[in-house]
DNA sequence: ACTTGACGCCTAGACAGACAAGGTATAGTC
DNA sequence: GACTATACCTTGTCTGTCTAGGCGTCAAGT
């Protein structure tokens, strides 16, 4: 219906996912999809670019495992990723406040 | 550094700002400064094409005025500019609340 | 043995929407 | 006249999300 609804929040929701343990990015979309209770159901396509870009502004660090020729490349926050996380978070925050105050005054 | 904060939600806070009463754009702009108390500031460029895209789906609907040889484009709310302003709202209290939910629950 | 589905990763391309940066014009003040 | 605030408009750029594919492994069904 809406399409991208997430635009703009999409890494807050992988580094706070990655917050709760590491893991890989199949995972990482269904960790959000069972936290949010199938509120957001991300696509492949969004993430691993996401997982990416997260990458290589060093907020996140990867590993490649291979259990039983079963290959998974597991993400970890760095310590620049859990600064980014709770900046992300109090970002978003503050965008809630605010939106509130725009449309909360009235009806 | 970040830009478009707002990307998705612009059209809810116009909304919301024409739920308190007509107004023409520039006013809007001023409007959903003071509410949010600067935290939006936003570009004409960016208010505008939202406006012409609320008229072209009938979700406020604009005339024009000139007091004095100043022109100027009120808008207002149409009836289902009014629904889906709710609408709208009902789905940013999703996203927050499923926001909320992936990363609120651990450090 | 073959098919199907779940798992798991990856990529190219399209698209929309917010912004930057420009422009026009009027009215008032110094 | 110069400058600022008001008020509208447009073009272009950029970035991030999604669509829609592709690849390969493994387990279960038939």
């Amino acid at each position: 219906m809406k399409g991208d609804a997430l635009r703009g929040h999409l890494e807050l929701l992988v580094l706070a996912a990655l917050g709760d343990g590491d893991a890989h990015g199949y995972g990482i979309i269904e960790h959000i999809r069972e936290r949010s209770q199938g509120e957001f159901d991300l696509a492949e396509g969004s993430v691993y670019p996401a997982l990416y870009r997260l990458e290589k502004s060093r907020l996140v660090a990867s590993d490649w495992t291979s259990e039983g020729g079963r290959r998974r490349r597991v993400y970890s926050l760095t310590a620049i990723g859990r600064l980014a996380l709770s900046g992300e978070s109090a970002r978003f925050e503050r965008l809630v406040r605010g939106v509130r105050a725009v449309t909360g005054g009235a009806a």
